[in-house]
RNA sequence: GCGGAUGUAGCUCAGUUGGUUAGAGCGUCGGCCUGUCACGCCGAAGGUCGCGGGUUCGAGCCCCGUCAUUCGCGCCA
């Protein structure tokens, strides 16, 4: 008795099946008309098999009417193909089946976006037409390592003690900073659930009703406006939370996890063993960012006192007039040319700066080149070289000011110099820690102290330090791993104590009262025995973008939405029924237009 | 909300300084072809040049507006 529509899959046939029959069913790839001799390239999702047909086949006039993408069921018998007509680049190349019947299973229209073949496409067609775009091959691998990648992730997660819970997804707004998604209750008019923008606070009460281990691979949804690395609505976190632990304990548990997830899915990448731990402070000044792309070896260095005083007057002045003024150093070793370094001076006007300083050294001159050179003349440039270790055939930029106001340039030249001179190596993975963020950061928009990231986190020093110490001067417990410059996860250990949480949201001007009535349920919990704990959340489609190695998230995305957060597929959003709208006591109240 | 880029055949694109009838490849349709695997050859159909307005003897091209897509800023861990 043979199945309905296939014994076998288009990707299985091999050399030891001819002479048999077989039947398959899939999508037509391709055809090849020869008049009295025809190839269908028959595809489905395991792989592709060379069909033909010829005249004497009785199913041949079907088989001439068949286009690209028609889905048909096939008969016929393996072969092993002619001498000399073998394809080695397909697994089923040794073999072909000889069609001996056809059924048009579905047909196709003429094709607004084609499959065969990878040249990029519209996003809106794509977008549109999704299913099709989702048959194409890069596309449909890249699904599948993401769906590989998640079930890595969850069989390691159980096999390190975690417990998957599901939380709910109609909830309270909840703290994080982003817009929320807000969906009107019918049952209580004029109230709204919020979709929860992390499922911070449930993890929280997970280890306050004493589960020790969770994680979810959790949706999450924000309403904010989408970058090429971020998607717009919703996106899925790597979720997790441990009770009893430091940050130590955290960071030296999921470090191996991220480690072997990269070993298992890297292919002909490397991935870097080693994963330093940064202070926040020091990767601002050697990297210019708190997610510094290490694949990136130069380190910027603080070379103020070479320039203070010196001939090279618009530095100098700004050193004496304000103490807070800093001089950084960009080491760019084999940019030793005229060409480069005026590359990067004309890169630097177009990003809206003055210009970027620097010098360089050649063969025969002592004191270095460029115009900085010459206003401080050569022991001054010759400590800078010194300093920075470096020799003929390098160049050197500088960069002058308040360091918070100018280290994202620095960091943005750093990369460029990195990119141009071919000192990243982009097949490789290099890992970082980020630690020791700042607990609170300075609002110049409301002109207060501000949490610099999650006010559940625990500050170091604890209640202490919020009594004493100069807010702006507190660190939190609060880390990021980074990845090729992309923040891959962001955790911290929590504050689970009720008193140091009031005194953390007073510095930033919240009263107790609306801790309570923002965060009742975990304020309540906390009242109750909570246990010390921290956790942190992964992003599951950063991973996944890295280890396919593209840029956009929409590649790694089975049904994204577009930049202006609409499915273009489904339709989505759409407008509501009088009748919906009625029953949730909804009025519109729209612009005009 | 703001800035940059893009918009020409079903799809990907070209289109000179503003000048006659807007082109190519793929696809589609028709014909030929028995060893291709991006099959080959011959032929045909297919266009509101995103939309609206303006300048001009004349606009795919210049100007203004508008819409759509995208990248970035703001926003967002």
């Amino acid at each position: 008795m043979t199945h309905a529509y296939r014994t076998h899959t288009c990707g299985q046939l091999r050399d030891s099946d001819a002479n048999g029959t077989t039947r398959l069913s899939g999508w037509v790839h391709r055809v090849r008309d020869h008049g009295g001799l025809l190839f269908i390239d028959l595809r489905d999702h395991y792989g592709m098999t060379q069909v033909v047909a010829d005249p004497d086949s009785p199913c041949f006039k079907v088989a001439e009417k068949v286009r690209s993408e028609w889905v048909i069921r096939i008969d016929g018998k393996v072969r092993l193909r002619p001498a000399g007509t073998e394809n080695k680049d397909m697994p089923t190349g040794l073999v072909e089946i000889y069609a001996t019947e056809i059924e048009v299973l579905g047909q196709a229209a003429e094709l607004p976006l084609p499959v065969f073949g990878e040249p990029d496409y519209p996003e809106d067609t794509r977008l549109k037409y999704r299913f099709l775009d989702l048959r194409r091959e890069t596309l449909h691998k890249n699904i599948m390592t993401r769906t590989k990648v998640v079930s890595h992730l969850r069989r390691k997660m159980n096999d390190i003690g975690f417990n998957e819970f599901s939380t709910p997804i109609l909830t309270a707004s909840s703290p994080e900073g982003a817009r929320d998604f807000l969906v009107p209750s019918r049952i209580h008019p004029g109230k709204f659930f919020a979709l929860p923008q992390a499922p911070q606070q449930y993890k929280q009460l997970l280890m306050v009703a004493g589960f020790d281990r969770y994680f979810q691979i959790a949706p999450c949804f924000r309403d904010e406006d989408p970058r090429a690395d971020r998607l717009p609505g919703e996106f899925y976190q790597l979720d997790l939370e441990m009770s009893f632990v430091t940050q130590d304990d955290l960071l030296s548990t999921m470090q191996p996890v991220v480690l072997e997830l990269f070993n298992s899915f890297k292919g002909a990448k490397t991935v870097r063993a080693d994963v330093p731990r940064i202070p926040y402070d020091v990767a601002v000044r050697k990297y210019g960012s708190d997610k510094p792309d290490l694949r990136n070896p130069i380190e910027m260095q603080a070379v103020t006192e070479h320039f203070a005083g010196s001939g090279f007057k618009v530095f100098a002045g700004m050193i004496a007039n304000d103490p807070k003024v800093e001089v950084w150093a960009i080491p760019a070793p084999k940019g030793g040319s005229r060409a480069f370094c005026d590359r990067m001076n004309g890169w630097a006007q177009k990003e809206g700066q003055p210009g970027l300083g620097y010098v360089f050294w050649r063969e025969g001159e002592e004191g270095g080149a460029g115009p900085i050179a010459k206003n401080i003349g050569p022991e001054r440039t010759e400590a800078i070289r010194k300093q920075m270790g470096l020799g003929v055939g390098d160049a050197c930029f500088f960069v002058a000011g308040r360091p918070e106001k100018f280290y994202k340039f620095a960091g943005d030249a750093r990369t460029i110099v990195g990119k141009e001179l071919n000192l990243t190596n982009e097949n490789e993975f290099a890992f970082c820690w980020i630690v020791d963020f700042p607990f609170y950061e300075w609002s110049e928009e409301d002109k207060k102290v501000d949490f610099g990231h999650n006010p559940f986190s625990m500050p170091q020093g604890g209640l202490k330090a919020l009594e004493s110490q100069d807010p702006l001067t507190i660190k939190a417990f609060q880390y990021d791993m980074v990845c090729n410059g992309y923040e891959i996860a962001s955790g911290s250990i929590r504050n689970h104590s009720p008193e140091t949480m009031v005194k953390a949201f007073e510095i930033t001007g919240v009263t107790k009262a609306e801790v309570e009535e923002r965060f009742g349920g975990m304020y309540r919990a906390f009242q109750f025995g909570a246990p010390p704990h921290g956790g942190m959340a992964f992003g599951v489609d950063r991973l996944v973008m890295l280890i396919c190695g593209v840029t956009n998230l929409r590649e790694i995305t089975l049904f994204p939405m577009n930049q202006q957060a609409q499915d273009l597929l489904m339709g989505a959003p759409s407008d509501a029924t009088p009748k919906q709208l009625r029953e949730l006591h909804i009025r519109l109240n729209l612009p005009e237009k």
